[in-house]
This record gives structure tokens, C-alpha cells and sequence, in this order.
DNA sequence: TTTTTGCCGATTGTAGACAATCTGATCGCT
DNA sequence: AGCGATCAGATTGTCTACAATCGGCAAAAA
């Protein structure tokens, strides 16, 4: 009886990766680094000949990345990268913030001294960045704690859709280039927060994570608003960052222009 | 110019729905439904005589179903419908509750008195289901109760990824089953719902929801259990009930042996 | 000049063919 | 009889070919 079974690594390899799974992770990679920017069409015939496969699997990777979200497949007409519109970007922020009331309240309870420790070292980390003033290395370690502090709330769904989310805000506007002029606050809360999951206290930790997402929802909207970016139909701004989940009235849902 | 662009209906059809779309609602119908049970084999060329289309679609259409975690691809061996284990139906339920949370938070702040007239018609239907006895009717009212809730809070993102947790969950053994013998106690839970909604008090109607969806999550799970239904790996029943989202030790994630 | 109509290239939708892989059954050996 | 190797059938992975649709351009009409 094998102690474990732990397959060889090429064999697990060829075992899982058909041209589908790579060609899913090829392009998804190259939509959230920006390589293909939103409203980019994706052309069959070039995108299959760059990869090097027949477009059998390419289609089939486009309905993957169709159901994550990621792109819009416009019958006979192509594939396009997502435009995510600025009020579904506040959409899943709120969404964000119930979810990470749940990890506070669950870290807060369940959390071990080791990995306490090891939030601890990336906040610390920030803070450095901070210092540095290293807008992008601050961004990556921002990233990364998040999905790390949802990933130790030990729930693999809620990590699942957490992540579906991130891909998806990724694709809002020009988010990625954050400039870090506010840095020193989102930091300050991270510090906050992990003061409040110490303390073994769950809704203080929730009510922290909660927070801590409403005011980067506020700071990336209004980021995304200053920049200049020709609002879809000239909305009320404030309003859009009160109070995003409210009631509509029947028929003004799928009024975006933007390909939604 | 056209006062109003109203494409007649067949148009429309015929631009939105390709044979993959099509093909993918049918399956999906066919899982939830039942008639194609979790651990179904679905092979490509029986499934594609049956519904009259070749393979090209139909592999397409199990992309998007796979991705929506309504079956699992295993290279080389074939398409199943998936089985949802306990464990994952629990952190479904913890999640929803927190979803749940939230959408009662906003009702109690936004709803509307036609909107509020509207599901106190749902619940009066559903306490009439009780006096009937008529679980499979009370079933989905159920169903649509909550949807609508979920719908009214207005965030189209909560309701996507809402819907999409409600489908996986009915793949969970045989749930759709569910005797009603505790309907009496669902069913005032509802009417509690409503009333504290209709008060207005975000924290009354979240606690309200919140509790609402992890109390069924107990009556469903302790439901399955009762039914003989021989565990995964004879868990620690209690303690799965108790706290689902809990830290795990690194080593114990992928350990179930349904098809997931 | 402006508008409309017909055509053509380009691209996507679908189908079928071929190659690779897996499952399970039969045969042979110990 | 038990165990393992080999082979055949079935099924999936990938590719190529054909049909349908779209978008734009040019020519003709107003």
C-alpha cells in the first residue's frame, strides 16, 4: 500500500492539461495582464494559429472563459474581452464586502498563532512598500493577502467565487494602475484588521473587512471617475458609490453600451 | 426613426441561440431535473444522436455546464454529472447565508410597499402549502421566494452567482426529496423574515435571513444524514453542522472520493 | 451629393474524419 | 486456479472541410 499516492508529476500533467486547459489558462493569462485589453476581439483563425491549435479547442476555452465572465461571445459575430461597466464593478464590491465580512468573522474565530504570524508579515511587508513608495509591488502584496486571509477562512467555495470575483474587477477600467496616492490608508486598515482577528473578536473582524472593501470600492470609483473616463450616461455619481445595491425599476437593466 | 427597436421575436431567437445554447439549457434542465442523475456518464456521441446535433456543440456546451460546476470533465474518460459532497453543500449554505445577509440588509433599507405586498403574497402561499400539506408545492414557492428576495436586492451579480450556488446545491443528494415535516417551522421563519424587512431595521432583516439559511442548512443536512446515506468517511457529524468554514490543516482538501 | 442595393471577402457555426487513449476481456503462463 | 500481458472495441481529443452569416465597399439610382 503506498504510503501516498503521489502521482509523477508529468503524469499528473498529461493526466489534467488537454490543448483546452492550456489554451483556457494561455488566454486568461494574457486577458488579466492586459496583453488583450477589454473590447480586444478575439479572432479564431489568428488566435489558433498563434497558439499553434486548431480552433476546435480555442472555441471551447472561449465558452470557459465565457461563464467566468471574462469574455462575450456575440453570435456570428466573435469573441470579445469583457468591459466590465462601472456599475457592476460596484456590484462586486458590495458582493465583496459580505463575503469578507464572513472571513473576518471566521478568521476571527478560527485563526492559528502561525498563520496570524504570516498575515502579520505581509502587512508588514506593505508597509514597507509604503515606505518604498512601490505602488506596484504594494498592489501584488494587497492581492495577495486578500485571497490569503479568504483562502484561510476554509471555505473552498467562497475562495472559488472570491477569486471568479477578482478576475472579473481586474477587467474594470484601468484599475491595475492604481497609483498609489492612498496607499498609507488602505494600509493603515490592513494593520486594523488583523489587529481585530487577533483579538478573536468576530464581529469586530467582519465589521473591519467589511469596511476595508466599501472604502477601496469608494477609492477605486472615484479613482476610475477622476480619470477622465467618459461616464456611460452620465450617472449621479455619489449615489453610485452610497448606496449600490438598491432596488431598480423594471426596465433599466441592460442599458450599458459598453460590451456587458 | 424606429420610436422603439423591437425585433421581431423569431429574430431575436435566431440571433441569440446557437445550437451550444440550446443544447446547454436542455442539459441543464436534464440535471436538474433529475433525469440525468449526479454520477450520469454523459457520452458525447449518444447525447449528440439524441439531440440531433453533432459533437462541436454539444463539447462546447459541457465547457459552460462544467464551469458552472453542473458536471465534471475528466480527460480522456468522459463527462459525469456531478455529485456535490456534504462538505461542500455546508460551505454552499454558509456562504448563502452571508449572501443572505446582506440582501436582507438592503431590503429592510430599499424595499418598495408593492415590492413588500408582493412577498407577503409569496409567504401567505406558502403557509396555505403547509395547511395543504403539499410539500412539492411549498418546494418551489420556496424556491421562488427566496429568489425574488435575492432579485429585489438589486444586485445582478449577488443574484448570478446566487442562482448559480442554488443549481449546484440541487445536485446534493436528494434534497429535491426533502419531506416536509418541518415545513411549519420554515414556513415562520419566513413570515419573520418579512416582518422584520417591513421594519426597516438592516440588522433585524440580516440576522433574520442569515439565521433563516443556516437553520435549513441544519435540517437539510441532518435530513441527508438520517437517510442512511452512508458518509464520505464517517465525519464528525456534529462538528460538520456546527462550523463549516472552518481553518483546515493543509493536507485534507481534495480527500473525497464522490465525483467533485 | 446622398441613399440604397447588390456583391464579395472574412469570420463564425456545424459537421464529419482521423488519431490517441482508455476499458475490459481473452489468452497464456506459472 | 490465480495472475499478468495483449488485443479489440469503444470513447474521447483534435483537426480539417463545408455551410451560413456578417460587414463593408462599390456601383447605381434618386
Amino acid at each position: 500500500m503506498n504510503a501516498e499516492i503521489v502521482p509523477h508529476p508529468t503524469i499528473e500533467l498529461l493526466q489534467t492539461s488537454s490543448l483546452v486547459n492550456v489554451v483556457h489558462g494561455e488566454l486568461e493569462r494574457m486577458i488579466l495582464s492586459g496583453q488583450l485589453a477589454p473590447g480586444a476581439k478575439l479572432t479564431e483563425l489568428t488566435l489558433a494559429a498563434k497558439l499553434g491549435v486548431s480552433r476546435g479547442p480555442l472555441r471551447e476555452a472561449f465558452r470557459l472563459l465565457e461563464e467566468a465572465g471574462l469574455v462575450k461571445i456575440a453570435k456570428n459575430r466573435g469573441v470579445f474581452v469583457r468591459d466590465i461597466p462601472v456599475e457592476e464593478a460596484v456590484e462586486i464590491f458590495d458582493l465583496r464586502a459580505a463575503m469578507d465580512e464572513l472571513v473576518g468573522r471566521r478568521l476571527a474565530e478560527n485563526i492559528s498563532g502561525a498563520q496570524l504570524k504570516e498575515i502579520r508579515g505581509m502587512v508588514d511587508a506593505m508597509e514597507k512598500a509604503v515606505k518604498d513608495n512601490d505602488a506596484y509591488h504594494y498592489h501584488l502584496l494587497n492581492l495577495k493577502f486578500h485571497d490569503r486571509l479568504v483562502e484561510l477562512a476554509g471555505n473552498s467555495k467562497l475562495t472559488e467565487i472570491y477569486r471568479k470575483l477578482i478576475k472579473e474587477l481586474s477587467l474594470f477600467r484601468r484599475l491595475n494602475l492604481e497609483d498609489g496616492w492612498l496607499m498609507p490608508v488602505s494600509a493603515s486598515e490592513h494593520r486594523s484588521i488583523v489587529k481585530a482577528i487577533a483579538t478573536g473578536d468576530p464581529d469586530a473582524a467582519g465589521k473591519a473587512m467589511f469596511d476595508h472593501v466599501m472604502d477601496s470600492k469608494t477609492r477605486t470609483i472615484e479613482h476610475n471617475l477622476r480619470r477622465g473616463t467618459a461616464l456611460p450616461d452620465a450617472l449621479p455619481v455619489a449615489s453610485l458609490i452610497r448606496s449600490s445595491t438598491n432596488t431598480r425599476t423594471k426596465s433599466d437593466a441592460g442599458k450599458s453600451k459598453t460590451i456587458a
